[in-house]
RNA sequence: GCCCGCAUGGGGUAGCCUGGAUAUCCUGGGGGCUUGCGGAGCCUCUGACCCGGGUUCAAAUCCCGGUGCGGGCACCA
């Protein structure tokens, strides 16, 4: 509907100008609805400051009659534009102010054609056309040695929303985890809980209410373990060993180092399941070592004749591709011949790159280099045709107390979800209205959204209690609105479905109320293409508020026979974008709470 | 040292790619709204584009140079 409209007005603009109008000179204004500054454009030379110009040149438009090509001031082409505006369904107004032509949409004319979409689409209100498009997105990927700390979180949160907004918007995405269950961290902790070394006392404590929690278990193991890696030689040594013998493919090596991996994913799932984020394929790294991919990789890679081999190890010399190493060479294998993640970063592109025809990747900004090696590799290594790009987000840092440093001392995920549903049963309980059932919907909502509304480049300082807030820009107060929308239709008896006829003289409320509701398909189209969830978490923000805005001004239900029609069709319009729009992000629309 | 990213009221944040009018919104602080459909709300006041140049009629937005912060440049993943 809203593209239809600035096609339209575009077209109207074009023959009121006799040029080709540009998007970007069609825009939304604080001043009107849609604004357009294609006069400033074709002033052309312009040497004075359109402001200055207004007021004489209103003036010399009310004296005489000049034509465009006697005025170049945008002042005065804006009016001579306006002028020749024809009339059209959409626009109710054009006034020329300070050079810039102002529309005013004609809302009475937009609120049939947008309420009926939105009714006939429901749920899909707002979704793309189907695409041909396979997207493989890979995210969270977190090593399996803890629990999930709160700044992983962040990653799995935009990686959910992700796949939520570009399913929505018509690809097909398939998600995948990988696993890193062969790694140092992992072998450690299997070696040490091998060998009998007692899992962390004090980490067990700090932790009592998940000591039984697979993920805890295994970072206590890993805490103590750890201790004796850094300060005993000979320890660190029979690590090195397990870790050989596995990579040489010791069927007994491989599955004691995976099994203590697999206990801990079995943990974190929980708290992923209980979040509701799901992964369609986990991706173990023992795998490639269990069918020998990784060798023919190596091998391949051996010939090119960037290979290298120095005393570090052997790799690529990638400072052609403007990826320079302190040590001049991206490393493959260890010099005992073991793998390094990079190898088995690329085993695992090439296998995942069979499966669609983009990948995408969530990663920390911290891992933007190794990516731009991947790439590299695969792209003029492989010359893969798949394309891969990156999802790349800034630190999540913590207020205060640096939590994440201190050993053991951690900010499990589990812990923030804990208080957050606390807290969410307890305001549940104040009002009376809704069970305890909604408290999930609430606590979680209000931590996704707190993390989802920043734009992913820019780093978040974690506040734990501003992550927990109900009021202002959180989800609970989206959350509200769409139940309060719910509570309205709950009141009414009138059928919707019946309703042809109605009185539609919008009032201020509702015609801001339904320019944000025709705005949303456009919404999940950038949000999509810029990869941004926070675009969609902006949106939802901007919608409830004009919803509540709305609430107060303009009663529904007391309302006149014509008057309530339209406002009960625009409050269960409201209601079924809020909720779609929140399913992008992951949160739960609930109609009480 | 080199490379990448970021910098907007007291705190947080949108806008920057695609330059236009009086810079968005939250929070905090001041003041108000409630016998009207759910006050997790609404209205109002307060207060900001890091610094210096440049391009332009016009710069938060583009370019150059600083400064500050974060990240990277491992036989860790």
């Amino acid at each position: 509907m809203y593209q239809d409209i600035k096609e339209n007005i575009r077209g109207i603009l074009r023959n009121a100008v006799g040029e080709v109008i540009k998007p970007e000179e069609l825009h939304e204004s604080e001043l009107c609805d849609l604004t357009s500054t294609v006069a400033f454009r074709l002033a052309g030379g312009l040497e004075k400051n359109p402001k200055e110009l207004a007021e004489e040149i209103v003036d010399r438009i009310k004296t005489a009659k000049i034509g465009v090509d006697k005025g170049g001031e945008p002042p005065y082409l804006a009016e001579e534009i306006t002028g020749r505006i024809e009339p059209c369904k959409f626009i109710r107004k054009v006034e020329a102010v300070n050079g810039h032509i102002n529309i005013f949409l004609n809302y009475s004319e937009i609120i049939l054609p947008t309420i009926r979409e939105i009714r006939v689409m429901g749920d899909g209100y707002g979704r793309g056309k189907p695409r041909e498009e396979k997207i493989v997105l890979e995210h969270t990927s977190i090593n399996p040695s803890g629990p999930v700390h709160v700044g992983r979180l962040r990653n799995s949160l935009i990686g959910d929303s992700l796949v939520r907004i570009l399913r929505f918007y018509g690809y097909k995405v398939e998600t995948h985890y990988y696993v890193n269950d062969i790694g140092k961290q992992i072998a450690i902790i299997a070696l040490g809980m091998k060998e009998g070394i007692k899992p962390d006392g004090d980490a067990a404590k700090n932790y009592m209410g998940y000591k039984d929690k697979e993920d805890f278990k295994i970072l206590f193991h890993y805490i103590s373990a750890n201790r004796e890696f850094e300060s005993n030689p000979e320890f660190a040594r029979r690590v090195q060993e397990f870790i050989k013998d596995a990579e040489e493919g010791n069927p007994t090596a491989l599955d004691e180092i995976s099994s203590v991996a697999r206990r801990c994913l079995d943990g974190q799932r929980k708290i992923f399941h209980s979040m509701g984020i799901e992964f369609d394929f986990f991706d173990f790294e023992s795998d490639w070592l269990r069918e020998g991919k990784i060798k023919p990789v190596l091998e391949f890679l051996k010939k090119s004749r960037y290979f290298k081999t120095t005393d570090a190890g052997s790799g690529l010399d990638l400072s052609k591709f403007g990826l320079e190493r302190e040590g001049g060479v991206s490393i493959l294998t260890r010099s005992d011949g073991t793998s390094v993640y990079l190898l088995r970063d690329i085993t695992y592109h090439l296998d995942k790159a069979k499966r669609g025809d983009l990948m995408i990747n969530v990663l920390g900004e911290d891992h933007k280099f190794e990516f731009r090696e991947i790439k590299t590799i695969l792209q003029k290594f492989y010359h893969l045709p798949t394309l891969i790009e990156a999802v790349h987000y800034s630190f999540v840092n913590f207020e205060g107390d640096s939590l994440s440093t201190r050993k053991g001392q951690i900010a499990p995920v589990d812990r923030l979800i804990d208080e957050a549903l606390d807290k969410a049963a307890k305001e549940i309980e104040k009002r009376k209205i809704a069970g305890k059932e909604v408290a999930p919907a609430i606590g979680l909502g209000a931590i996704k959204y707190h993390i989802l509304k920043t734009s992913p480049h820019k780093p978040i300082n974690f506040s734990w209690k501003r992550a927990l807030d109900f009021d202002g820009d959180t989800a609970p107060y989206i959350q509200y609105a769409h139940a309060r929308c719910c509570s309205i239709l709950r009141k009414s008896d009138i059928n919707l479905d019946s309703i042809d006829n109605f009185d539609k003289n919008l009032d201020k409320e509702e015609e801001e109320l339904l320019f944000n509701l025709i705005k949303f398909p456009g919404v999940v189209e950038n949000s999509a293409l810029e990869r941004k969830p926070n675009l969609t978490a902006n949106y939802l923000y901007a919608l409830a508020h004009s919803l509540n805005r709305f609430y107060r001004k303009c009663p529904v239900l007391p309302a006149e026979q014509g008057v309530k029609e339209r406002r009960l069709l625009l409050v269960d319009a409201t209601r079924q974008v809020l909720k779609n729009a929140l399913n992008l992000l992951g949160i739960d629309a609930p109609e009480r709470m």
